[in-house]
DNA sequence: TGCTATTGCTGAATCGATTTAGTGTGAAAC
DNA sequence: GTTTCACACTAAATCGATTCAGCAATAGCA
């Protein structure tokens, strides 16, 4: 019961047309090319009756523009670039794009793949959130005039169009928002990556601590997607060491989650003896108990920001590039608070 | 600086040769075509020189397959989705095929419309998580010859391959679990929709629970993502009013973390009395205070299972539809052990 | 009547690969 | 000396759309 999908010319053939006519037709411009509305008509209902689906390959060759987009994220599940990705994928509707999604998994060389793989398929556009390394792939696609926006993090060598939040500020207010509830002794937890955002955080963390008078104690965890385990038992280790730290401050939010695991396991009862707080919400943040506190970044403006850019550099080549910073707010939960008493 | 990518045509007028060659060469059929040593030493030497990399968009058009596979899950975020596709991506990449994540968000029409997009634009094979209604589009996918696996869910009237868990099974052991810890009243919170799997959970929850001669209490949420504080209120009030429930069993993971959040609202400490299973596994599970127990899905053999099929079906076309519904596991935690002390 | 303009449509080239059906050459077979 | 065959390679068709260039017929105008 194979069927094969009709193709133009088979169109063409049954209402005795040209090729040609019904592709003005089916693409509206038959008005503008003078086709009679009888036969405007007569094709339009043909091509509803057999419900026509044009080869979308086959434009995409001929054409050179495919209207899809790639949305290459660190890690597609994780609550902050799932939030953006979904927003970003509305606004491309609206304007006849599709967007596809992917997890670089920080990966430089399965970026790279991947980076290849859609640009061979000829995606019309790329937002990145680009991992060390990947400097020429990107160089690369802006030569062949493939439109690039970098999104939450920088390469200082490129001269890209990029989103991203201040880091510094967002790390130094999250501190003060410890110190400012009473913790004396915070612990800032991060991941052993040389990356621009990553430092900044750290910055931010110390200038706080230094500004307030107070000793800085900090952990560098290997980022891995299959060490976590690993990972987390130097997690426990460094806080059954350091028995006198009262709070700590997650640089992401996947160390947070699990960084709270680690906590649980070494006594449940813990985690409300701690104050934390955690650079990037989390929708499990909410639903922990106790709730945790975090700085979010504005997600909503990210994704109108970076799909403004991206609709202006399909339109036009050749646009200055644009550089946004953009601040985050914080979000103030249980886990905060100042602790009553010390159990 | 714009840079025109290279074409077979180029490369044949710079080495002097027929695009016939270049492409024998490319695809390593060289020796096969009787190609001279070399003369495929010379060719294959400028490709990697230049690195050429061909237009896939042109060979699709040409060899009608794209290499590419679909997995269209309820929701790619969700911890189950996310982990059997992270799995299926691993084995296609060893067999050459890549693979495209998309959320259905269990919404038909987008459903259409996902299905739509990505056979216009050809691609090779779709492992679907059906929503309602879907039967038409998932024939017509069929009807063209394309390779369609159902997942986690099957429509009685497709012969359609399909890989789904034992639903029944899974629910009744998940009710016994809390039953043999010395829970008497258990309630079994769901979503009203009138999918086969859903109605073979409650059933299960319902022999269990039958058989134990105990209440049946079932609460049934609406289904919706933009509505989930909604669903939580109701959820709350339902806790509320049937304060004599002890232990609570949620049909599907995203139900759990709702509910967990809930509870949290309703008392930070309700959570300590209740029993808890979740049918569907999560990495919030782990991490929560307490643990969460769980009704864990085969998440290697799905992925496995549904590749081999996957893969049959693509070399050979008219296989015969396989059937196969699979065990789970049960995952103890913390939260379904027996409360030694009612607070 | 003769000339141009407009209307309404179509033929054929094109995108960049793959693949079928050959072509010309030289050596071996008869 | 002709036939046959393997070898080494190529011309041209093809996939299914878009689009440029152009053609025939009618209308408009002097």
């Amino acid at each position: 019961m194979k069927k094969k999908r009709p193709s133009l010319k088979d169109i063409a053939e049954v209402l005795n047309v040209s090729t040609t006519t019904v592709s003005f037709v089916l693409n509206g411009k038959g008005e503008e090319k003078k086709i009679s509305k009888e036969l405007i008509a007569k094709v339009e209902a043909y091509l509803k009756e057999i419900n026509y689906k044009p080869n979308l390959v086959a434009r995409s060759l001929r054409t050179g523009s495919t209207r899809v987009l790639v949305f290459m994220v660190e890690d597609i599940s994780n609550h902050f670039f799932s939030k953006v990705g979904r927003l970003i994928e509305d606004i491309s509707y609206k304007n006849d794009y599709r967007v596809l999604f992917c997890s670089t998994e920080n990966d430089l060389k399965r970026t790279q793949d991947l980076i290849h793989l859609f640009h061979e398929r000829q995606v019309d556009g790329f937002i990145i959130v680009p991992p060390l390394g990947i400097e020429n792939d990107i160089k690369h696609l802006m030569d062949h005039d493939t439109p690039v926006i970098l999104f939450d993090r920088k390469i200082p060598s490129l001269n890209t169009d990029y989103v991203v939040i201040n880091n510094f500020e967002g790390a130094k207010t999250s501190t003060k928002h410890l110190i400012d509830s009473g913790y004396k002794n915070i612990a800032y937890i991060t991941v052993d990556l040389d990356q621009g955002q990553m430092q900044d955080r750290e910055a931010g963390y110390r200038a706080a601590i230094e500004e307030a008078g107070l000793k800085e104690t900090t952990l560098k965890l290997p980022f891995s997607t299959t060490a976590v385990s690993e990972s987390r038992e130097k997690l426990k280790n460094f806080i059954k060491e350091h028995n006198d730290i009262d709070a700590i401050f997650f640089a992401t939010n996947y160390l947070s989650q699990s960084g709270l695991k680690g906590i649980h396991q070494i006594d449940p009862n813990l985690i409300n003896k701690l104050g934390i707080i955690s650079f990037d919400d989390s929708g499990f943040f909410e639903m922990y108990s106790p709730t945790i506190s975090a700085f979010a970044q504005p997600i909503e403006e990210m994704a109108e920001q970076l799909m403004r850019i991206m609709l202006k550099k399909l339109k036009e080549k050749d646009t200055k590039p644009e550089y946004l910073t953009l601040k985050g707010t914080l979000v103030a939960r249980e886990s905060s608070q100042p602790k009553t008493t010390k159990l």
